[in-house]
DNA sequence: TTCAAGTAGATGCAAACGCATATACATCGG
DNA sequence: CCGATGTATATGCGTTTGCATCTACTTGAA
């Protein structure tokens, strides 16, 4: 690890932060937080990537929230009729959660009018080559190592946000 | 807005967000927490990175927190003797923050700590080029425009971090 | 089969958060 | 100079968070 290295590492950590607080203050200001907040819009909307009842646990992987934490946001979805919580027939420990046809109405309502407000951010500032260049950077960044296992199903089905609106 | 520009702008913002949080945990895993959390050190990092007393509002621009948290959080580090309040002489109303001694040397100690991480975990996945490139990206991202004045001193004084361990 | 060790999720509790609002000072028109 | 309006920070209060721990179930080895 070169000094260098490292601090362009720490350079580009830093903006990518900085960007970070930005767009999510700018993001939080749009008026459509009323019934669903952005932590749990994350939960629907990670949900809504999975074509299959997931796992707290899993969902814990891509959320940034304590398991209790993650644990009772999703108590008190379900309890809003938003997510299902069933037992898991292969593992009586686990419970698998999935969307109810509320909470997917929700989340596409609610991640249609997001999309424009990040749409309308993101594209202000960047070209579409950059834009590329962006996510392709923070894929590699976002590391399939860390997160231990080596043979992690990155998700590979993507199909990220549905501008249905 | 072209359907696929806003398309791309939305991939990159998740993909951006899914770095961060990839990130976040893991570098919330290094054993430099006890004495001060992230937060706190976020708070101590942007104080650093300031040559005069700073503002509370000013601070609350770069830190991810509503105003009271932050104001509160302000009052648990004074109490800790890490920040100085002292009353703004121009403006009654005013909070200016300042490092103390203890709070400046906490600060490098875990900055310098900190940033072995995050070169060790940013350099591990990314070029020089790539780190450069996702540097001057977010740069841009961070848009002057939000945050309303356009004449914001974008604290183009910069020297980000201190690898002095 | 049995039991020790491991894992998934839930729960008690204190700390921290956000929202609404209060307080104190600034600023500006009259 | 004075009240109306605006801004900076603090405080009350209900909600959410994280840490430690508990419970329930699984796994693997004797």
């Amino acid at each position: 690890m070169t000094r260098t290295s490292s601090r362009l590492a720490n350079d580009a950590w830093e903006a990518l932060l900085t960007a970070h607080a930005a767009l999510i203050k700018h993001l939080a200001a749009d008026r459509i937080w009323h019934e669903v907040t952005m932590r749990e819009y994350d939960v629907l909307y990670t949900l809504s990537k999975c074509d299959r009842p997931t796992r707290i646990g899993e969902l814990n992987r891509n959320v940034l929230l304590s398991q209790p934490a993650l644990s009772r946001l999703v108590e008190r979805l379900a309890e809003r009729g938003l997510i299902e919580r069933s037992a898991d027939p292969a593992d009586g420990r686990g419970v698998r959660l999935s969307l109810t046809e509320a909470g997917r109405l929700q989340q596409r309502r609610v991640g249609g009018r997001h999309a424009v407000g990040v749409a309308r951010a993101v594209a202000a500032e960047l070209s579409e080559e950059e834009m590329r260049q962006l996510e392709a950077i923070c894929r590699k960044l976002s590391g399939a190592d860390r997160a231990a296992g080596p043979d992690r199903n990155d998700t590979a089905t993507s199909e990220p946000e549905e501008v249905t609106t």
